[in-house]
DNA sequence: GCCGTCGACTAAACCGGTATAGTTGACTAA
DNA sequence: TTAGTCAACTATACCGGTTTAGTCGACGGC
């Protein structure tokens, strides 16, 4: 049992060389003996010697971890499995390089961005992943400002320093799309995420794109906060109609779930009188009934990429954009050929 | 625009004393005349001086930051909104005092154990959260033997040194199968959760204690992991044998939102042919169709009492257990009297 | 044989706070 | 008058690394 409090020193002393040379030893730098090297290495590890992450925070200025700010109400927040399953793939990334994650949520916008700030002025991390890109999104000029690197989740609309990593959305949602039309659906329906989030109105247009590729009359569309209740309300919205979509594209699979029991409550069947699609795939999916046709994401590999990214960034300077595998869709039961009449 | 690297060396400088006193004025401690006290925090405010993290961080020991670890496999995880409630409230309180919240996402219980270790090695945390208590938990003895300060998020099972804040289940699964006995059910089941949990096993026998308590007979239980699957299965089985349950009681929400899909799938209504109830009431649960009857938990209020205690503890150095209020029952549609025949 | 260069290594400053041992001067008690 | 006490304040060590300036000896070139 060692009392654990092995410094430098101590390794320097036993060592019999200057504390200065073990610290370049030790951070394998140029200007130590090859024999001297292992020497030093052999002490440090036999007295067990453990880096101070706090005095290297001092001296080298950096914190070696990392920030995610999320601002989402938290309706939102609660009923959506992304960010869980994204920081789990973040974490699987950082674990192996001794890096920490610091998680901040927030209420609104202007907390979010008091808390980057703060996060920057207390050094807490050397970089950022920035999610729920908006439109102009204030964060991007802010982080340049601050000088802290970062990572975007999607590509941003305007000019951004940073790389982006990306899974794009379009296809997903065009094949959801097509394949309704291919089943014989005009009516379709759209319920929209937040136009304030990027990923909301992609989506959004990827919806009307596809409509007109598909020949069909321009789609009716409904905004959301991507919420459960606003999903539940559109839907009932929709369905209230004199003459109502026989289909309905979700902009996630919280929104669809919610349609869902709004249907049964109406005692419209799916996918009989009414056919649906989520995205996201998110677990739930392939429980409800009918299980629901979706489009994949893979938030823990947008993760691991995220991170890994991040990590480039931050250790070389630079870093590509990564574009991940397009969301695809993914055929369950809740989507049918319309009834005739 | 300052050029922001105000130090307690300047802020001495031209306050005219010397560092230490500064370090003395600024922490208000004795030993400072009033009228050079004022002036330094004068000076100190015109200078726009911030105190370094880091440099304190290294002198105190100790990191202003609080630690969560989270070990559950991906899918639990991801349908459970209570860990961004949870969170969100912690946060509410961290974000007043300057304190930050490290967040670990672990696939098992050895990198847990590992986690809490290295986090204590790399002085990343001052106390942490202990959630899904377990059985003899071996986080509590870990803790105790790497002095790092905790709170248990419900009252361990051994002993344990450290303040509990408890949410207390029983009420609420007592009241659930009160509900449904005096509804009229007698075959009543439970979907129980995974039995290596507390609350899996305290949920357990609060429903067995309940229905013996209601004179019935002893209600079949199937153990499950708390996954939306599992849900799923447990349900498929119990409503696949002959004579089946006319009521089940779900450990959590997610796995009886698979229920009503399992039992929509299968032509069996909610309520008519089949009463069920949920826990923790997540969002969900008032939008499926029939809105689910299910026990209310408050996680982010959990969070921030959870939260308040570790600070007073850390502080003070010792904490009382927090009570907060029991969960109870909130009544919508899923449940109604059992069909005659 | 002498100077210049280079690699190995040491001493000490530095990061920005906190903590401790002293110093000073005013006030008090004997 | 003089030693003793105490508040106010200074100087300095310290936390545990990194980094820079500089020392020392060997070796090569002329």
């Amino acid at each position: 049992m060692s009392a654990d409090k092995v410094t430098i020193a101590d390794v320097a002393r036993t060592a019999g060389v200057s504390k200065g040379l073990v610290s370049f030893a030790l951070n394998n730098r140029p200007g130590v003996g090859a024999e001297t090297r292992v020497r030093i290495l052999q002490v440090a590890q036999d007295l067990g010697w453990k880096p101070s992450l706090r005095a290297r925070s001092l001296s080298t200025q950096r914190s070696f971890a990392l920030g995610l700010v999320i601002a989402r109400n938290p309706e939102v927040l609660a009923s959506d499995p992304f960010f869980p399953s994204f920081i789990a793939g973040v974490e699987s990334i950082l674990s192996t390089e001794r890096r920490a994650l610091v998680l901040s949520v927030v209420p609104n916008e202007e907390t979010e961005l008091q808390t980057y700030r703060s996060l920057v002025a207390d050094g807490r991390v050397d970089g950022v992943f920035l999610s729920d890109l908006r439109h102009n999104d204030a964060r991007i000029p802010l982080l340049t400002e601050l000088g802290l690197p970062a990572v975007t989740l999607g590509r941003p609309d305007g000019d951004s320093p940073y790389p982006a990593v990306t899974v794009d959305d379009t296809p997903g949602v065009t094949a959801s799309v097509r394949y309704l039309a291919e089943l014989g659906h005009r009516r379709i329906a759209h319920v929209a995420g937040s136009p304030n989030l990027l990923h909301g109105t992609r989506r959004r247009e990827a919806f009307a794109a596809a409509m007109a590729a598909a020949g069909l009359p321009e789609g009716q569309t409904v905004e959301t906060d991507f919420s459960v209740g606003a999903g539940s309300d559109a839907t009932r919205r929709l369905l209230g109609q004199a003459i109502r979509p026989t289909a309905i594209v979700y902009a996630n699979d919280p929104m669809a779930i919610a349609g869902l029991g709004v249907a049964h409550e109406l005692g419209i069947r799916i996918p009989e009188d009414l056919s649906i699609t989520g995205f996201d795939d998110i677990d739930f999916c392939r429980y409800v009934f009918p299980p629901l046709t979706t489009v994949s994401a893979a938030p823990a590999v947008w993760g691991r990429a995220a991170a890994t990214t991040l990590l480039h960034l931050m250790e070389h300077g630079r870093a590509d954009d990564v574009d991940l595998p397009a969301a695809r869709l993914i055929i369950r039961g809740s989507a049918a050929p319309p009834a005739r009449h």
